[in-house]
DNA sequence: CTGAAAGCGCTAACAG
DNA sequence: CTGTTAGCGCTTTCAG
């Protein structure tokens, strides 16, 4: 570590060979002769030669980098940041997109770099990382339909892939599920099991998929004569699905069909509803949304709608990689369809 | 996008001075006329002028870039390398991890690169990309005593920081938790509210970690005449608690009191308790391990013992910002004291 | 306090 | 198939 690293120059001079003959046995060109390629090979070796990436991204203008950001709406007090990255991370649902989104980089040799944009300065920031070229390009989770970043990356013609479409048209391609599709199946279930007195604990209806979820149960229950669903704004949280449970059995104690827009108010709902000696699924049978990790995990474990997230993070990886790599040009969508999981809560 | 990026050299015909001049008020060295800093600022801001990190990065070798690896030990499959990804990353701890660091990192303007070593070829690229230039150093959590990483990384000169202390010394700072203290703080609990046949999951006996909390339970077991403590080995996952309940159980029917090595483990177990009709902790008391955000979300709450992850983390990033920037040359160890939270099960 | 000039290490034409 | 030659955009002495 005391001596300077070895550079092309100097396996070049060990090899006795030119630096771009060096340079493109590293980079795997052809058109070497197998002789000299072996040569080179073995003084690489002998100097322990590691390429420089930053030279090598100055021309070649590539990180082999993707930002991998998480991003909010409005702004959030200095101290709520930390909370704002520990939320996210915690949540098993981001588990699963870097998860999907890594097993593609990998095998591109590409890597994920994190980035919570809760702010208006970390939106801005993030931008500014694109722009100094730290990144190519930038896969975004948001979490709420007004974010902003989507738009600042577009109008900043930076390669960016998103997950779920966002509630303002943007020039980017995005991986989305069919919501609406998930809350009908849903409902199917509570219906086809016979429960008649149906609660919902929706998720923030400031997401868009919260919306079309609850639309998609919704316009199912009409369909079957329920007009009417009584419905608590949850947030995504063990916590909120509680408190809206609660909420729900205090008023509707004859309650015997919920369905919770995803498995952490799920379990929560399961909790409340124990505790107030319901048996799930036999008083009540509750659906959960998106077949993560508690789902198993749960007790009793959770019926639910899947959400194939390692799919649509490494459909968003594949697609931010055509991107950059100007296979593709043109912004593209791809719609999941999502899929009932039947299992013992309902 | 479609136009060139302006340079320094764009900036500074804009701006009347030199490429020199404008690299300076960009880095912000003083030295520079008022006015013509002034003067400075709005070319960029005309041109909208953003630094080239690679052009940055060769001269000033510093990519505030630190890659956070996740290692294991041995290899692993294929096809389980993406499943090591996921269940990490769903692992409330490294929530928790990624949220300290993060914290740290941000003011600092660097980032968190994402990376999995659960197999050789992926612990050499890690050693690869950090000898790249890549990132200025690394963060590493090993999942076993006998990663190999630690040792790679030492031996390279490379500048990282280890979460735990390595189970072979090596020549690097660490942070870490006084866990046999924990274990002693658990045992005390659990003898001091009167239990008397108490068992015991402990985490994967190939983590130093989990070693060092059972030998500090049982050291303080013994003390207090309890020479045989009934254990199984669990794998700090919430299946892993209920298999080892379900077992202890078979054999233990009159047990009333169980320390587990981690707080998804206790979730595991405190389902089986009450399946099998025991109530915490009038029946059972159960004391886990970490307090994490499963530890609240548990029911009932688990009475657990606190390891501060965050600022675990923060330190780690703090010891290798000082090492990178060579503020600190020497390894050096920071250990933290667990503390006990008293919740409801136990 | 500012400018000129020398690279940092690598890739990519372009010759040969 | 291989070598020569330009830069990529920036920081940093070194003069002035």
């Amino acid at each position: 570590m005391s001596r300077q690293a070895p550079t092309l120059e100097d396996v070049a001079r060990e090899a006795g060979v030119s630096r771009a003959t060096v340079s493109r046995v590293v980079n795997g060109v052809r058109n070497v002769d197998p002789a000299i390629q072996e040569s080179v090979r073995q003084a690489i070796s002998r100097t322990g030669y590691a390429p420089n990436q930053a030279a090598r991204s100055l021309v070649t203008r590539r990180t082999e980098t993707v930002a991998l950001v998480v991003s909010g709406a409005g702004d959030v007090s200095e101290e709520e940041r930390n909370a704002f990255a520990a939320r996210v991370v915690a949540d098993p649902f981001f588990g699963r997109v870097v998860s999907g989104v890594v097993g593609q980089l990998r095998p591109r040799s590409m890597h994920p770099v994190l980035m919570f944009a809760e702010t208006d300065e970390a939106r801005q920031e993030v931008v500014t990382y694109l722009r100094q070229g730290s990144a190519d390009g930038a896969l975004v989770v948001s979490t709420h339909a007004d974010d902003p970043l989507p738009a600042l990356l577009a109008a900043a013609g930076l390669p960016a892939v998103l997950f779920a479409r966002p509630a303002r048209p943007v020039a980017l391609s995005y991986v989305d599920l069919a919501h609406r599709d998930g809350g009908r199946l849903a409902a199917e279930h509570l219906l086809g099991r016979g429960c008649r007195r149906i609660v919902t604990v929706s998720g923030p209806l400031a997401v868009t998929a919260s919306q079309e979820r609850l639309a998609g149960f919704r316009d199912t229950m009409a369909r079957h004569g329920h007009a009417y669903v009584p419905l608590v704004q949850g947030g995504f949280t063990v916590d909120s699905g509680v408190a809206a449970m609660t909420e729900l059995l205090a008023e509707h104690p004859d309650v015997d069909g919920v369905f919770a827009a995803n498995d952490l108010m799920a379990q929560g709902i399961c909790q409340v509803l124990r505790e107030h000696g319901r048996r799930v699924p036999h008083d009540v049978a509750v659906v959960g949304f998106d077949d993560s990790s508690v789902a198993v995990t749960c007790r009793p474990p959770l019926t639910t709608v899947r959400q194939p997230v390692e799919d649509m993070a490494a459909a968003m990886a594949r697609l931010l990689a055509e991107h950059i790599g100007g296979v593709r040009t043109e912004p593209t969508s791809i719609i999941f369809d999502p899929e009932l999981v039947v299992r013992e809560s309902a």
